[in-house]
Parts: structure tokens; C-alpha cells; sequence
DNA sequence: AACTTTAAGTGTGAAATCTACATTAATAAA
DNA sequence: TTTATTAATGTAGATTTCACACTTAAAGTT
């Protein structure tokens, strides 16, 4: 009954999070090999227990920054999984988040001692429990993403290149993109400065790099905005 | 840390539904008027605990039994509210879901029984704790899903005009639509049956009856369509 | 200095989709 | 038979999407 406050079927109440990282190989995720049981030696998400005291928000933020050191990061609720016998030791129901981060800002110490490590998603391990589940529901959130708000930025530098900006996109949306019709969509936004300065790396002519402009960005949102590309 | 599974942090986990229902009046949801404390006699959505070996979508299913009748019903889960103080009493993470229903199917006297009573979304009560956000938050999701899955068929009877279908919609999406072009979409989509019966009861002429066509749906979702209206 | 190489940058026309819009048709009631 | 009511139906113009290829800039090579 509902009004029925009893302790008896309290759970415990796990956060795990995909978090997604950008690089010239591709979308990443960073897993874990968990040093301890059970299924010890195992690759696995990032995750950790609420606490009484704390939002799952704040759950999710406080994990992200204990693996990366990162604060300030894009991440979103996803889901709750609940079945029954899905983490073997007790009852534990997790509520899974996903991250974006730019892959060239985490610390990578911290990353080594925790013994994470990023993979590709298009190769990455098997994982335990439902993690694999839960990565697979992350990437169909992101793609639906992309498409009502330009969310790719957090995975880039602050300075990045039509190419790179393309090349995310396709990573995300695991297609080709027309690099003509692409980059006049993502004009016509008009989200992005153009900067005087070039990236030379790449090309001999070299291209020119951008910034994502966050004021003209949140006046779009307020008249929702979609992408299709 | 992470391989520490204390159950000092456990928590009362609830599940709340917001249930849809829809009749020539327009869209509605279906409340309770809660006779137990804390907030004996306001009204609040359905809802209640997480048991120890039930999943959350069973314990939903099982909610929505127990004050509708209803079994077999959409339901999908949409989010986790964790604040602190959200619930008075003692620290409960709520899990909601959403429901939509034929609104003429529903046990009657069950609701009865249970001070549950149907509002129009336009003119619904201020609700307990942060069930106003839930149910904010289970529109949004709504008209997104429309765009996405037909599953507006949920909230018709068996067989309806197109009229019916298209009032459902202008309820859902809160906006007025062109009638030849909605029709012209719908029809597009190829997942209705037109019968050969005749509904009178709202015009001389009489209009169509239709009966939506899962075979051909399922189909359809295939090759993940989209539907702008 | 000329030539080669590499990726950057740029525009158009055809096809598909979306939008706005008004008249005729069927039937019951008077 | 006339009247009243809602159902049913099509089109043309505007907009958006899509497919597609050549020129440009600059560094490297001879």
C-alpha cells in the first residue's frame, strides 16, 4: 500500500555512467577494469553508490570527477535498470548518466591509476551486468541528441575545424555526411565563429578554426531548434 | 568507493505514473485524492513502493492495475527525481512512467474507490511534492514520441474517425492542425484500415471508421519513420 | 622558379516535402 | 424538397533536401 513508509524493500541505488570522448580515431568510451569482485579483472563503466545525503546529479558528477577530474561536464539521466539479479551480490538498482568530454582534457593519471583506459565503441569489450546495455541505449540518446541540440561541441577543443566537426558527426551518427550540405546546415545555425586563425596540421592550405558561440546558441533553443543532417 | 556495498546509503525507491487518458473533452490525466498523510487530501499522482523481487516496470504495471483494472497497457519509463526533501517523510527516489490508456476501458469503480478521478491537463490541480514536474516532464515526452511512434492509437477506442485521431493529436502537440494535411499524412504512413462501417453520432453524413493496423506498423518502425505534423 | 601534392572551400539545379487553402458530397431533420 | 451539418477530397506555390565536381591555397619537391 502507498502509505506504507517500510525499510523492507529499501535498495541500493547505483550510478553508472558512458562517458563519451571525441579523438581523430573516432567516439570513444571510458571503461574501467574493475579490481575488485565480484567479476574482479572485468572491463566495466564507471559507476559508484548514491549516498543518503546527495542527488543523483551530484552522484554522477562526483563519479565523473573522481575518474577524470573533470568538473563542469555535459552529462544526462538516462535510465533506471532494476532486474532483479542484475548485479549478483544485492539488489541494486542503477540509474546510468552519460557524459560528454573533451577527450584531450581528462587527467590521464588519475585514469591510469584506476586502471581505465578509452575504447572505441566500435570495439570496445564485452562488459558485466547490463553495462552493455546500458552503452547501447547511451549512443541511441546521443544520436536523437545531435538532432535537437548541437551537443557535439562538448566533445570537441575549444578551437576545432569543419572537418572535425564533420568527422564527430559522423562518428556519432555512424554515416556519411555530405561535406557541402553539412557545413552550409550548420551555418545556416549560426552557432559557430569563424576565427582568423588556421590549423595548419592537417593540409598544406590549412582550415580554418572555430569556436562554438554559446549566446547565439541559447537563443536558438528557445525557438527548438532541429538539426537534420 | 565503489566495491563497498553498505547498506548504510539504501533508499525507499517509489514509482509514480502519469496516466494518460483521452475522450472528446481532450487529453486528461488520471489523479488520486491521497487520504493518508503527509499530504492527506491533495491530490498527487499514482503511485507506489518498489518491492524487494519486482521490477520496476512490473511494479508500474502493477500500480496501474491496481487503480485502473487495466492490464496490457503502454507504459514507458522516463525519469528518476532524487531530491533530498522531495518526499518529507523519508529519503525516496521516484521512478516515473507513463501510461496511456482508453479512457473508456478503465474499471470505473476502482477509481471511485480510490479517490482517483480524471483532470483535463489544461486545468489539473497543483500536485504533491514534485509531481507537477513529472507530469510537465511526461507531456514533453509525449509529443516527442508522436513524432517518433503512432502511439496515439493507445488513447482511441478500437475503431475511430479520423476526426477522433486528429483532435487526439491537436490535444497532444497543443496546436491546431490542417486537417487535409494531417489526413494525407496519416494516410501516407499506410498503417490504418478503413472499414466499411460508418460512425453517425456526429453528423448527418456520417464519417469512416478506422482500426490502426499493428502488422503494418511494425513494419514501418522498421525503417525508423518519422512523422512531422 | 616551376611543378606537384594535399586537403579546403565553395554553388546549383532537380526532387521531394511542406503548406495554405475552398468546394462538393452525403445524409437526417424540418 | 429544402435546409443544415459535418465529411471528404486535390492542387499549386514555397521551402527544404539532396546529389554532385571544380577551383584554391600553400607547402613540399625538383
Amino acid at each position: 500500500m502507498l502509505n506504507n513508509y517500510s525499510s523492507a524493500d529499501k535498495v541500493l541505488l547505483a550510478v553508472d555512467c558512458i562517458i563519451f570522448g571525441f579523438d581523430n580515431q573516432g567516439l570513444k568510451i571510458l571503461l574501467i577494469k574493475r579490481d575488485f569482485e565480484p567479476e574482479k579483472g572485468k572491463w566495466s563503466l564507471i559507476g559508484g553508490f548514491l549516498k543518503r545525503d546527495e542527488v543523483l546529479d551530484n552522484a554522477a558528477i562526483r563519479i565523473l570527477n573522481t575518474y577524470t577530474g573533470l568538473n563542469d561536464i555535459y552529462m544526462e539521466q538516462l535510465y533506471a535498470y532494476s532486474e532483479i539479479d542484475r548485479d549478483p551480490v544485492e539488489r541494486t538498482i542503477s540509474v546510468s548518466y552519460y557524459a560528454l568530454i573533451n577527450i584531450e582534457n581528462h587527467n590521464t593519471e588519475l585514469i591510469k591509476n584506476y586502471h581505465a583506459q578509452w575504447f572505441s565503441i566500435t570495439d570496445a569489450p564485452n562488459l558485466i551486468f547490463d553495462h552493455n546495455e546500458m552503452v547501447e541505449h547511451a549512443i541511441r540518446r546521443l544520436r536523437y541528441r545531435t538532432s535537437i541540440k548541437p551537443i557535439g561541441f562538448e566533445l570537441l577543443p575549444e578551437k576545432f575545424t569543419m572537418r572535425q566537426l564533420l568527422e564527430l558527426y559522423e562518428a556519432i551518427l555512424s554515416k556519411e555526411l555530405d561535406k557541402r550540405n553539412f557545413i552550409s546546415k550548420i551555418n545556416s545555425l549560426e552557432i559557430l565563429n569563424k576565427l582568423d586563425e588556421k590549423d595548419m596540421g592537417s593540409s598544406r592550405k590549412g582550415s580554418y578554426l572555430y569556436t562554438f558561440n554559446k549566446e547565439k546558441y541559447e537563443e536558438k533553443l528557445l525557438n527548438d531548434f532541429v538539426l537534420n543532417l
